[in-house]
DNA sequence: CCCGTATTTAACTATCAGGTTACATAAAGC
DNA sequence: GCTTTATGTAACCTGATAGTTAAATACGGG
């Protein structure tokens, strides 16, 4: 798979975005990342691999601890992808913005 | 599914992707943006409906035509969430960057 | 060396994603 | 109304995902 690819799909699933929130705030290991999810451990492990083939996030050892780290760059090339498109979505909030006053123009009488 | 995860899944293809990239340049139909790929019709009838659910192309009808247009609202939505990562790519940046120079202050014996 | 703790792997199941072909629907034009 | 063109839906297949439980592995400490 192209790394843009799994690094989206990665992203497509709220509890990796959740174990990347928590490891946003520092390293940490992984019986205390399940620690919030209704999920057993090896569900996270999957979902820890995930994240490592994107990677999202890369592992240490540390006696039997695995410690994680959030490792932020494929995100990065997500945030250059999209900026290619930012004009569009800029334009569509002006369009909106124009729309809204045009509205409230209406309302006031002030419009044509 | 939430709108974020929708977002993240529909841009996990690269022919979605492609879809996508071609529809920047300006509406146009499904034959059209069928064309590139060696894929059949009803394959693409299918991306482009995954696309429309995640709310990135809306479709509007034309006699016998279904032009696409981009809507790129969700992609803002990534591009926020993105943005409280913002800072552990770039520390990471810095952090290469500075190996970098270590590396090369290490090649020309400049080093330490 | 055995034990406890942390984590991964294996095997299995159910659902989903992405593709196919065949058929159905929509609209225009003769 | 029939035909053509454009598109969508149905039924199906295959492989990937996301979860489960049970067993295996890795390591530190008595």
């Amino acid at each position: 798979m192209d790394p843009l690819s799994a690094t989206f799909s990665a992203l497509a699933d709220p509890t990796r975005r959740a174990i990347l929130a928590r490891l946003a705030l520092g390293q940490t290991n992984v019986t205390e990342l399940a620690e919030p999810f209704d999920m057993s451990l090896p569900a996270i492990s999957k979902h820890l691999k995930v994240l490592e083939r994107a990677g999202l996030i890369s592992r240490g050892r540390e006696a039997q601890w695995r410690p994680c780290t959030l490792q932020a760059a494929p995100m990065q090339e997500v945030s250059g992808w999209l900026e290619s498109y930012r004009k569009f979505w800029e334009a569509s909030l002006d369009r909106l913005d124009l729309y809204l006053q045009n509205l409230k123009a209406e309302e006031t009488g002030n419009d044509k």
